[in-house]
RNA sequence: GCCCGAGUGGUGGAAUGGCAGACACGGCGGACUCAAAAUCCGCUGCUCGAAAGGGCGUGUGGGUUCGACUCCCACCUCGGGCACCA
């Protein structure tokens, strides 16, 4: 602000809207909103019914944000666009009337708060509850209407406890895939144990002892544990998945080297779910592209699994998935993921005769043995980058071994190459360089045979190809489309017993447990046999151990171990426990659950936070689920959902698939978590780099005729998201103080469409900043502080752009368009500040709307004014104002007259006169008629109440 | 490399087949003031013109249409996502 109020002969009026005032009056409603517990949601049953009651039979509106993580640097003024938006639409719903559910819960567990421990000797959770602390202040500040009771963190044992029951639901669960649902072991055994489900890995149920039944079950479950190849980080002691590996092969967090090796691990099957993850996002309302986001991580593919038999080792078959099955006629060789099990088998003891390239880049005294441990070791290193800058450079090693063709009976040679990947298909590929760009690149590299399967139109090159044609050099195949041929190949193939149709998805099951201290425990403790054992419901939670050293054994030795920090907290570990049978001595699970786990069910907790009996009470679940609202019936229980895109595949998936386990269990009564999603754009801002490439602080950048300067020297200045990282944040808390809320709120929201990522500028505030001041002038005397309004009507003019206003700001909030709404907005009150200067007093016809509509955006202000103009209670369930249809309509419209397509000249015609009207009032203007007299008219299309178009 | 999205005044943006540039920032001018600030009023896409008025204009090039920022094709640039997915 640039009031000078030091300065002497300056006279600022005692009731002016400034910082000052707006901050007095921001503090006064929070309060009051706080006291009278405005914004408490009622429930219509069990423990959160006794505030605002009467509007649990209302329609229900579940408005819903991403939680945030609570770091320690606090909110910048990215952060709560989003949460801004909600409040806005919660506040506008409330007003609609509707029941809104909205609160403001943290993801509190992660890998942030440990690294600090670490760094500090400071307990996870007290900077934790620090961090929660500010945040909770910081939200307060920006006049969130949460129902405060109603918020949640993760890391709190009477929260984990219930992330461990669903843990527990999940782990005592198999997929039956004829009923095509979760349901729960138990019935698995009593169908084996009653002889009414045979064992589906060709066993005989009765011939198996306890424990390998129990093994039989406990490889059915969707919770079990597997050998997975996992990226170690021994910098941070700890495994990381795939997506929180950099594209240079380093942790996504400290950036420390990561090594693939592998360990024994919890999975969760969400492979099970891949056809119902794809087919239900026909029911909810994302846009196109999130949805098809998710579709391609799924990645259905439709095609074969071929077994070819190895030459030399009778009984040993390698199974491949292909797309592309009506090529096997061209499959010249083939390749192994280095670590596939079948490549100790089969790899030869020495060379059989074969080109010297073939053996790969070890030297050609090493025996295949040595190379192919050789190059698994090469690809254990390799990090993503030097794969990324090799290009087409394919690398491979021959095993010496050959496998043969089942359509051609020819020997074709056996290569591992890491193009080939473990985790998807069979994990080998039958190789047709003809038809795939990867095999093509390969074969050129080895020299290895091309057989084209599929004949190139006339002209093609030297390339592989991968479009339709007539089949050629394929047998009985041979004139077939791509389609044709696939069909009767897969018909062969399982005539012939070679193979079958098949879908694989590149979906991978979810690798589950973290050697992490701050995370939920497993509940899960180990018999004697080893065999993991599910904790008692009523034994919940498994609290984390009050360790001193929580820090992960880290090293730089890529061979060491992975130790889990709650390995050493032995008291802990050793228990003993009486699961039904007597005290026992029982092993604790000392890796803790992913940071996903917490917030893959949050939105459910907030309907019951308060529960001690249940996750959320059915009655309370039932009502937010399937209670009434608007529209058509939905599919998920959120209405609205608002968040960063970046959570668009991995958060958005795993919710979605907790949320199906539940649903088939009958927790729950939708299939789906979120109805509407919405992608907030990001806040962006100037960063400014120096000569070595370092960013520096972005507030002590100075410009001076384009040119910027820090300290002196020399910087450019880039584009980037406001962060930490680029030296560019700005706090709201700043921002409040030197404008107010309710002018933060209304930038934030004017600043462009709320999906649509936008520069921060500060110095654009001050245009809003008016908006309210003016909004308050017209309201208010600045002298006395008392409210000028008058009951007299306003002119037509002016009540007819209330009524448009009304109209259009509704469909803006509807929308989530609160740019335009904002503009909308300024629109009336330009005009009230006109009626106001010719009249000296505002007519509460127009002030009471405007505030109303206002309020969501602005709250604070507009509850203030709401007050000042005689009304003793919150505005936040007033009735949204509703425009008069008969004001929509003007008397007269103007409309364009065009002339072979360029307006010439603009005309007024009654409104809803008919075509001859319009035609007549465009020709009777004097410059159109002169145009018209040079040439006939051939056509004239009339768009009534818009245009008239004269073709010449 | 593949996939998705976006390109509109000096700036943020508005308009989803029908008058391009709503609203705001910035700029220019005026009123008020000794003066400045604040406030209020007006102008502000580029260009030719003293003016009246004309020409051009939504990344580029084509196309569909009486009419295209909007739909289709190709290309360019920027942003985001993915990593050899058979």
């Amino acid at each position: 602000m640039t009031e000078r109020a030091a300065e002497p002969n300056i006279e600022i009026p005692a009731h002016r809207y400034n910082a000052a005032l707006a901050n007095a009056i921001e503090a006064k409603w929070q309060d009051r909103w706080e006291a009278d517990r405005t914004f408490y949601t009622p429930n219509p049953t069990g423990l959160l019914t006794e505030v605002n009651s009467e509007r649990a039979s209302l329609p229900k509106r579940y408005v819903l944000d991403m939680f945030p993580y609570p770091s320690g640097e606090g909110l910048h003024v990215g952060h709560p666009l989003g949460f801004i938006g909600t409040d806005v639409y919660a506040r506008f719903s409330r007003m609609s009337g509707f029941n809104v559910l909205h609160t403001m819960g943290f993801d509190a567990f992660g890998l942030p708060a440990e690294q600090y421990a670490v760094r500090t000797g400071q307990h996870p959770s007290v900077t934790t509850a620090e961090n929660i602390a500010n945040y909770r202040r910081q939200l307060r500040v920006l006049g969130m209407a949460h129902d405060s009771r109603r918020s949640i963190a993760t890391s709190d044992p009477s929260y984990y406890r219930w992330t461990q029951w669903i843990f527990l639901r999940i782990f005592n669960s198999w997929y039956d895939h004829e009923a095509d649902r979760a349901r729960p072991v138990s019935e698995l055994s009593a169908e084996l144990d009653g002889g009414t489900r045979e064992p589906d890995d060709g066993s005989t149920w009765s011939e198996l002892d306890d424990g390998e039944r129990r093994d039989y079950v406990d490889a059915h479950r969707l919770v079990y544990r597997a050998e997975a190849n996992v990226n170690w980080c021994p910098a941070l002691g700890t495994v990381l998945a795939n997506e929180e590996v950099t594209a240079d092969g380093l942790s996504e967090i400290g950036n420390h080297p990561v090594y693939k090796r592998p360990l024994k691990q919890w999975m969760m099957r969400i492979t099970a779910y891949a056809e119902r993850l794809i087919e239900d996002l026909d029911l909810v309302d994302w846009t196109d592209s999130i949805k098809l986001m998710q579709r391609n991580w799924i990645g259905r593919s439709v095609g074969a699994e071929v077994r070819f038999t190895v030459a030399k080792h009778d009984g040993v078959d390698i199974t491949v998935f292909t797309t592309r099955p009506d090529t096997l006629f061209g499959a010249t060789y083939m390749v192994l993921a280095p670590e596939h099990p079948l490549v100790d088998t089969i790899v030869a003891s020495s060379w059989p005769g074969c080109p010297a390239a073939w053996r790969g880049v070890f030297g050609v005294d090493v025996s295949p043995p040595e190379a192919v441990s050789h190059y698994r070791e090469y690809v254990a290193k390799k990090s993503e980058l030097e794969r990324q800058s090799e290009g087409k450079e394919k690398t491979g090693v021959f095993i010496g071994a050959y496998a043969i063709n089942p359509t051609t009976n020819e020997k074709i040679p056996i290569f591992i190459a890491d193009y080939v990947l473990m985790g998807y298909g069979t994990g080998a590929i039958m190789a047709v360089p003809a038809q795939d760009a990867r095999d093509w690149d390969f074969a050129k590299q080895f020299g290895l045979p091309i057989v084209r399967t599929v004949q190139p139109p006339e002209g093609f090159g030297d390339e592989p190809y991968l479009g339709d044609g007539p089949a050629i050099n394929s047998g009985p195949l041979d004139g077939l489309n791509v389609v044709d041929a696939k069909r009767k190949m897969i018909e062969g193939l399982e005539r012939g017993g070679w193979g079958r149709g098949t879908t694989t998805y590149k979906l991978r099951d979810w690798l589950f447990s973290r050697q992490r201290y701050w995370g939920e425990p497993f509940p899960i403790v180990y018999g004697d046999d080893d065999r993991p054992i599910a904790v008692p419901d009523a034994m919940l939670p498994v609290e984390l151990p009050e360790v001193v050293d929580f820090a992960p054994r880290i090293s730089d030795d890529p061979d060491a171990l992975p130790e889990p920090p709650l390995a050493r907290a032995e008291d802990w570990v050793f228990t003993e426990l009486d699961l039904g049978d007597g005290l026992k001595k029982y092993r604790r699970e000392t890796n803790t659950m992913p940071q996903w786990a917490g917030s893959c069910w949050y939105y459910l907790r907030y309907l019951d936070p308060t529960n001690e009996d249940a996750m959320v009470d059915p009655q309370v679940e039932k009502y937010w689920a399937t209670g009434s609202r608007d529209g058509a019936a939905a599919a998920g229980v959120v209405d609205l959902y608002v968040g960063g895109v970046e959570h668009a595949v991995l958060h958005l998936l795993y919710a979605r698939f907790w949320h199906k386990v539940l649903y088939d269990l009958g927790h729950v009564s939708t299939s789906e978590p979120f109805q509407r999603l919405y992608n907030q754009g990001y806040v962006l801002a100037a960063a400014y780099v120096d000569a070595r490439g370092v960013y520096v602080e972005a507030t002590e950048v100075v410009e001076r005729d384009g040119v910027f300067t820090f300290e002196g020297e020399p910087v450019t200045r880039e584009h980037g998201k406001m962060g930490k990282s680029l030296k560019n944040s700005v706090t709201p808390d700043d921002i409040c103080t030197e404008y107010g809320t309710d002018t933060l709120r209304l930038y934030e929201m004017f600043m462009g469409p709320l999906d649509v990522s936008r520069a921060w500028n500060t110095s654009d505030i001050i245009g809003v900043h008016r908006f309210l001041q003016r909004l308050w002038r017209n309201a208010v005397d600045e002298d006395t502080g008392v409210a000028h309004v008058t009951d007299l009507p306003v002119d037509d003019e002016t009540r007819r752009l209330l009524n448009r206003t009304i109209a259009a700001v509704r469909a803006d909030m509807t929308n989530l368009r609160f740019n335009t709404a904002v503009a909308r907005l300024t629109e009336l009150n330009n005009r009230l500040t006109s009626v106001v200067a010719r009249d000296g007093s505002a007519p509460r016809e127009v002030v009471e709307p405007l505030l109303l509509m206002t309020a969501p955006l602005a709250p604070h202000i507009a509850e203030e004014l709401w007050q000042l103009t005689g009304h003793p209670s919150t505005l936040a369930y007033e009735p949204f104002p509703e425009a008069d249809a008969a004001w929509l309509l003007e008397d007269q419209v103007e409309i364009g007259v065009q002339v072979d397509g360029k307006v010439r000249a603009r005309v007024m015609v009654p409104a809803g006169s008919d075509d001859a009207a319009h035609e007549a009032a465009a020709r009777a203007d004097a410059k159109v008629a002169a145009l018209l007299a040079e040439k006939p008219v051939r056509k004239t299309i009339v768009v009534a109440g818009r245009l008239v178009n004269f073709i010449r």
